[in-house]
DNA sequence: GATGAATGAGTATTCATTCAT
DNA sequence: TATGAATGAATACTCATTCAT
C-alpha cells in the first residue's frame, strides 16, 4: 500500500541497487524482458526477491533504470568524440570514427538495445524516455557542430537522420544477417553517405 | 502429445485458419504479442480456443503466420512499383514514390511491424524468417535494376541500405516523435540521399 | 484482461460452481476469510485452482456468493414461520418459536455468520449486500404482520430491533460465553421483551 | 528465536510503547487489521520497524493491547455514570443517558469496535479478552445496582442483555444503515425497552 | 535500546495448452 | 472437426519477522 522505495544513499545500498540493475541488464539482454522473472534477477544479483521491491517499484521500474544505464553507455563515446572535435572538421575521418565507435558499442550491447527498443512499443514510458534521450543527444551534437561553424540547412534533421543511419547500420553489421552482403563495402557506402549529409 | 497440425485443404478450414491469423494480426498489432492471449484470438476469430491448436502448434506459430502476411502486405507495393519500372529511371521521382508508398504502408501497419520486429530479438525463428524475406526482396529488386542497366558497384549493398533508410524514416515519420524535427525537410533529405545512392 | 466469468448453465457446471462455494463456505467458516487461500478452496472442492477463476472474478467474489447462500439458509426458516402465521397471533408462542429457530440456525452456521459479518466492515460490497438482505426481510415481515392486522406504531423499527435482539441473543446463547449467566433465564427475558415489542 | 519482550520500565520506553499502540489503534480503526502492516504502524508511531518487536511479540500482540485501550475507553463513561447513581433511580432518565453516552462513544470508536469484534472470531485470545472485559463490567454494574436496592430477578442476565441491546442499537444508529428506518423513533423504543427490563 | 535493510515464504491470479464430449 | 471447460505451472509482489550494525 504505502510501500516506499528506498533512495539508497549509503554505499552498501547503492552497491546493492547497482547489482540488481546489472542483473536486470544482463538478463533482459540475454533472454528479453518477458522471459526474465524477478526471482532470476534477485538470484543473479545475490539478493532476496523482497529487497528488489525495496529499490524498485516493480519489474518495469528495473527496465527503466536499465534503459538509463544503457543509453549513457551507448551514447557517451560518440558524444566524447564530438566534444573533442575542432575546426576544420575532417568529415571522412569523423564518419569513420563515429561508425567505428557505434559498431563497437553495439557489439557490446546489441541485445539489450533490441530488448529496450522493443519495449518502447508496448510501454509509453519507456518510449518517452528513449525519445527524451535521443532529443538531448541530437541537440547537443547540433550545438557543437554549430559552434564549429557548420551551417547546413536543417541541421537537426540531418543529425537525426545520420543517427538513424548509424544505428541501423551498426545493427546490420553486428548481426551480420545477410550472407550475400559485403559488409565492408556497405560500410564504406554508409560513410560516404554520412559525409555527403554535412559537406 | 503427438497432436498433428492439420494442413487445411477444405475451403471451410482454410477460411477458419485465415480468420485466426487475421485475429492474431489485429490483436498483436493493437496490444502486442505478450498482451494478447489465445482466448482473445479465438474469440475475435469466432472459433473455439481448442481449435486454434488444430491449426497452429502454439501461440508463436500464429505469430509466424502473421509475419508472412505482414511482409507480403508490406513489401508488395514497393515490388509492384519496381516491376512497372522502365528505363531510363527517373531517380528523384522513384525515390519520392518509394518513400510515399513506404510511409503509407507503415501508417497502416505500424504497430504490427514493431510487434513483429521486437519479437525477432527474442525468437530466432521469427528473426530467420524476417531475414529470409528481406533477402528475397533485396535480390528481386537487384535483378530488376540490373535488367534496367543499373550497374552501380555493390548494388546489393546499396539496395539493402536504401531499404534500411526507407524503413527507418517511415517509422520516424509515422510516429512523429520529435517535436523539434521538421519532417517535411527531413523527407527531402532522405529522398536526395536515396537518389545519391544509385545515381 | 478480458477474462469472462462463466455463467454455468449446464448441470455439471452448476455442480462444480456449487462445490467451490461449498468449499469456500466451509473454509471461511472454519478459519476465516484471510486464513483461507484459493488453493485450499480448489483442493477441497476437488477442482484446479485455475477453474475457480472461471466461475468467480476473484476470491472476494466467492465470499459474496457464500454470503448469499448463508443469508438464504439463515433467514428462510424464520420467514417460513411468518408465512404460516394466522390471526390472532399468539405472541408468546411466536417469540418462543422464532428464538428456537434462530438459535438452531445460528448453531449450524455460527462461524460463517461471524466471518461474513466481520468482512462487512472492511468490504463495502459485502456490507451493502448484508443491508440489502436485512431490508428485504424486515419489509417482508412487516407486510405479513400488517396483513394480520398488527398496527403497532413504527412497525418497521420494532421488527428491525427485534431482529437485532434475536441475532444478538442467538449469538450469545450459542457461544455460551459467560459463566455467570443463566442462559435459560436470559432466554425467557428476551422472549418477554419480544412480546412486549408488539403487544 | 528466544527474543525477549521488554517490559518497559523507563519513561521513555513506556512512551514509545504507547505511541505504537496509538498508531495501531488508529490504523486498525481506519483500515482494519489485515490492511494494516507493521511498517505503517512503525512509521506512524515514529519508530523503526525493528523496535516494534522489542515491545510486542508479534502483530497480534499489538491488537491485544489496542483491545485493552479500547475497552477502557468504551466502557468507562458508562461506568462513571453508574458510579454517580443515587437512589431512587429515575429509569427513563438513566436509559436516555446511557444510550446517549453509548452512541457518542460508538461514534468515536465505531471502526475499531468492528475491527476488534471481527478479530474475536478468528482469534481465541482476542475473544477471551473481550469476554473477560464484558464480564468485569457486567458484574460491576450489577454490584452497583444491588447496592441501590435493585432486586429484579436475574439481574446479571438483565444487565447483560441490556448491554447487548445498547451495543446493537448504537451500532445501528451510528452507521445509519437502513433508509426506511426512523432512528429517532427506534431510539425511543429501545429506551422504553431498557426501562421495562429493570422497572 | 534502536535502526531499517534484508529475508523468503506465501498468495492471488493468469494463460498456454489439453481433453472429454 | 469442433467445443470450451479444465488444468496447473508460473510469476509479480507483499509483509511479518529477523539481524547486522
Amino acid at each position: 500500500m504505502s510501500q516506499t522505495i528506498r533512495q539508497p544513499q549509503q554505499e552498501r545500498s547503492i552497491e546493492k541497487k547497482n547489482k540488481i540493475v546489472k542483473a536486470g541488464y544482463e538478463l533482459f539482454s540475454e533472454v528479453g524482458y518477458y522471459a526474465t522473472n524477478t526471482a532470476q534477477i534477485a538470484k543473479r544479483a545475490g539478493v532476496s526477491t523482497g529487497i528488489v521491491y525495496g529499490y524498485f517499484k516493480d519489474k518495469r521500474d528495473i527496465l527503466l533504470e536499465v534503459l538509463s544505464i544503457y543509453v549513457e553507455r551507448a551514447f557517451s563515446p560518440v558524444l566524447d568524440l564530438m566534444d573533442s572535435l575542432v575546426a576544420p572538421i575532417d568529415y571522412p575521418a569523423l564518419a569513420k570514427q563515429v561508425l567505428a565507435k557505434a559498431i563497437a558499442i553495439h557489439g557490446q550491447n546489441a541485445n539489450i538495445h533490441e530488448a529496450l527498443h522493443s519495449m518502447s512499443h508496448s510501454d509509453a514510458q519507456v518510449n518517452a524516455k528513449f525519445i527524451e534521450l535521443e532529443d538531448a543527444i541530437t541537440l547537443q551534437i547540433a550545438g557543437k557542430l554549430a559552434s564549429l561553424g557548420v551551417n547546413s540547412p536543417n541541421l537537426n534533421e540531418r543529425i537525426h537522420f545520420a543517427m538513424d543511419i548509424v544505428q541501423s547500420f551498426s545493427h546490420e553489421f553486428i548481426f551480420d544477417h545477410h550472407t550475400y552482403i559485403d559488409y565492408a563495402a556497405m560500410r564504406e557506402i554508409v560513410e560516404s553517405m554520412l559525409v555527403s549529409l554535412f559537406e
